[in-house]
DNA sequence: AGAAACCCTGTAGTCGCTACAGAGTCAAGC
DNA sequence: GCTTGACTCTGTAGCGACTACAGGGTTTCT
């Protein structure tokens, strides 16, 4: 199999498999004759692994070391736990700002609904008066 | 105001301060005789609110679109909420997605309770199976 | 006087890709 | 046989928003 099949049928794009295997999560496939990459089924599973755990967000070097772990089925796997919590206390923890933030946000286009002067805009009035240290709308209620 | 006292008095670093000048965010400051930067309140502003954007997670480039208003106070509003709007979108579909994310990381997590060998963990079980493109229990309802 | 704390410029690193530039290879159509 | 187009290769640079030096100069405190 061939770069681009690679691609295809994972949905990867081709530079970002280049990308994967120069970073090392992808072991270096054989070769044609004119150079060109030649792949395998383990590649193909290898790749639909990391794709996974990329959806759900893990960075390239936790995805590192999980594929060590599917590397050596004998070793013991309490830091894969410790690896899956630490990626959901990442998540809580964004998520809880996001809201905040999406609060912020529609308090703040309240403050304008109809176009007129920047002067009398009610949003710049807000993000202006932050800058005067006065207490805003947006970030009221914390 | 020296470039540390700007940058405690906002929270924020240093070397963003400098990265915000060269970004053309922050206007230049005037120079003391040794050649260090001197700021002055309109500066302590400006970076106030600039910091106010960014913790509604807006990009520097918004920011700047932003900035370009207040300077002109006569000028038509319309264009603030399009960009407070964009920002909503942005950020409800990231929360929706994130909001996914951690039912699916959750849901991987209840794979392996107690640690055991790799072998049996349900957690990498459940990630290889993504590799074998068989239906796995974190990303299995959509 | 010497040390610590500040300031300067400029460059490189982070993360996870993405987008080239410039070249070689291959299959199909005319 | 020749061109066109699609594929592949390597290597490097760019994104966004910083962060972290390296290697110097200045000020401030003791």
């Amino acid at each position: 199999m061939r770069i681009g099949e690679l691609a295809e049928s994972t949905g990867v794009d081709v530079e970002t498999v280049r990308f994967y295997e120069k970073s090392g999560l992808l072991p270096l496939p054989s070769r044609e004759a004119n150079g060109y990459r030649s792949y395998g089924k383990t590649h193909l599973e290898r790749l639909a692994f990391i794709r996974h755990c990329r959806a759900l967000d893990m960075p390239l070097a936790d995805i590192t070391r999980l594929l060590n772990f599917v590397d050596q089925p004998a070793s013991d796997c309490g830091d894969i736990n410790v690896l899956v919590d630490e990626q959901i206390v990442r998540v809580k923890a964004r998520l809880k700002s996001m809201r905040a933030l999406e609060k912020q946000l529609t308090v703040l286009r309240r403050q304008c609904g109809e176009p007129h002067s920047t002067q009398e805009c009610g949003i710049l009035h807000e993000l202006v008066s932050a800058a005067h240290g006065e207490a805003c709308a947006c970030h009221a209620g914390h």
